[in-house]
DNA sequence: CATGAATGAGGATTCATTCAT
DNA sequence: TATGAATGAATCCTCATTCAT
């Protein structure tokens, strides 16, 4: 009679552990042995859940991006002007890598690692693709409205929100947090709803 | 007689090409005989003009910092208004994304593996930590004189800008270019002086 | 369940197999992969048992060291008379030489060559300063008690001793042996107790 | 006109200046470029007068050898019992080890990168060979007169006198000196002499 | 299932030697 | 003759992955 182990939650508790490692020593920096020494179990046991090393980074970010698109609609759908979700989406985007920082580092190492592998073409724009999609939506629908300045090309707008969210999360990366992160939120957050919210019509 | 070589001139030329091939490869992803066969050398004369493989990341990374350095001050004293320095900042750091590209994504792509061994003399903080200062003042000045939204905190937005600037760099290495560069210059820059300018106190 | 070995046991058995090579090839002309070779096993695996190169030589010194220092605490205390005690001890070296003939040839090899980098925890010194503390207080000891020739300098005396070990070590390594060892052994401790102890004072 | 020098004076001041660096970093541990610099010419330069790295070693080997066989049998034939003259042949080579202190290293050196590169059978038992064959007809001489012990072996003896040689030029090379020079000279002659000498016909 | 011992491909770096000038 | 720029063979060491137990 073989033990029975759930192999989903063993692979997730390991994968988590190598979580913290890949955030102290980075992905390309850290062991196999240092995640299986963390984890406390044998290098090979690794292999019995992950096919590779790559595979516990996109484990570890695929329940990330899991997570972000679900709380994503929700976020979303609580509010109904145009504007007000797109805030409302950006705030919820700010506060996401506030609250999975540690999968943040993973964020940036998956897509590192994954430039490196592939020689070429292995384009992010699928994932990235989805996201702007919505954005630029509903920079559309808010234009339409008279919500949001007209002047702005949502294309590039919402180019620009993605890379703000790429920013937040590898400036804090590189040089760890220097302001406090609720204060930063609200910062980021008033800027893009001064700059983007046509006023008359917001308060009107 | 010896041949003689231009070795500054030479040594500019062969990271120049490392610089292609570590945008193409990856930094970690470049065997310094990638670099030696780009540049149309022996793998040993690589080590006569650079101590090792950072060493020649680290040539161009001056290279672009004091650029970058020089430039700036340029840029700003152009201007008399703390805000409209301040824009004009901005402004010279988008620009200065596109016109170093390369070097821009390479950096990216190497502090984001380097993580583990950050003391090799690349002065990161010691970059952010400057322009940090640079634009906090700009930012109180602008306060002080009634040009810039006083309900902002100062750290907190000179943080974001320069969040933004990374933000800009690696979602391009990541992506790639969707946008056209300048329409996105100038939608970052109409977000940012619309978000946090005075209206009333600018066109005054 | 794991393959489970005798990590010392078979790190004995490599650096064992280690030191002929190094004999027969010279420390420094000795590639890693020839070790792996000689023992039978992939060059990953030398680095399982030993941090570096320097590691397996340091491992066998300390056998030998450790031997060397027990042997010979047994081999004084075993007489009473301090000139008796310094002509076993002399008498030892020498027999120890040709029992750890091997050892002996790969340290000269080791030592004449590094020069440069003699700080890797290769307690030379240590060791010799240890051995002529104990041949200067014998011979102190000699003098005191009329059994040694007063007229010597302990100092230089003891100086001459270890040079004297160390000079049949690395004569035999340069030249091979070419008079039997027993002979030559007994030549050397003849030359020394006619030429140190006073006649008299012993046969009396 | 091609510059007239003379190439044998010039070889002799680059290897003599390649001789203090051999002695401080050890012959392995010396780069060509290391002897260039110190010698203040070019590298290339060095190859117009040494065929290879080895060909400096062997070339300062050889000045020292010359110089100790020339001069050791001047010191032999000052005397003319065979005790006496054996005598002065040990005073000798200890002194030559005093003044050639610089070409001891290099003595060593030139040992272990010979049998380094010969696979096996490097033997220098020739150049031994001729001092153990003047060393033993000196020794079979005294003996045959009564002035040197008769119990002593002959060969084993001889090789005793040249391992002592050895010796102490190596314990010089690792510890440096500790005692003075002259002390230590005259402490092994008076040991050798002794041990060695039939007392009652020396006198006589 | 679990393990960790074994592996070897792969890459950075060194340095004696060559050779164009 | 003198040079030093250029070279690439040679070697140490790392670490993801495999597999016998």
């Amino acid at each position: 009679m073989p033990k029975i182990v759930d192999k989903k939650a063993k692979a997730r508790a390991i994968s988590s552990v190598a979580l913290t490692v890949f955030r102290k020593r980075g992905y390309p920096g850290t062991r196999m042995s240092d995640i299986a020494e963390a984890a406390g179990i044998g290098k090979g046991t690794l292999y019995e859940y992950f096919k590779d090393k790559a595979d516990i980074l996109r484990f570890e970010f695929d329940r990330y991006f899991e997570h972000f698109s679900a709380s994503l609609l929700e976020a979303i759908n609580k509010d109904s002007r145009p504007s007000e979700k797109l805030l409302a989406l950006i705030d919820f985007t700010l506060g996401h890598t506030i609250e999975w920082e540690d999968h943040c580092a993973v964020y940036m190492d998956y897509f590192s690692s994954a430039r490196a592998d592939q020689d070429e073409g292995f384009s992010l724009s699928c994932m990235y693709g989805q996201m702007k999609e919505i954005l630029m939506n509903l920079i559309h629908e808010g234009q339409e409205s008279g919500e949001i300045d007209p002047a702005f090309n949502a294309a590039a707008l919402s180019e620009l929100f993605v890379s703000i969210y790429d920013g937040i999360i590898i400036h804090r990366l590189f040089t760890g947090q220097t302001v406090d992160r609720e204060l930063f939120r609200k910062t980021a957050l008033n800027l893009i709803q001064n700059g983007m919210i046509v006023q008359g019509v917001m308060k009107g």
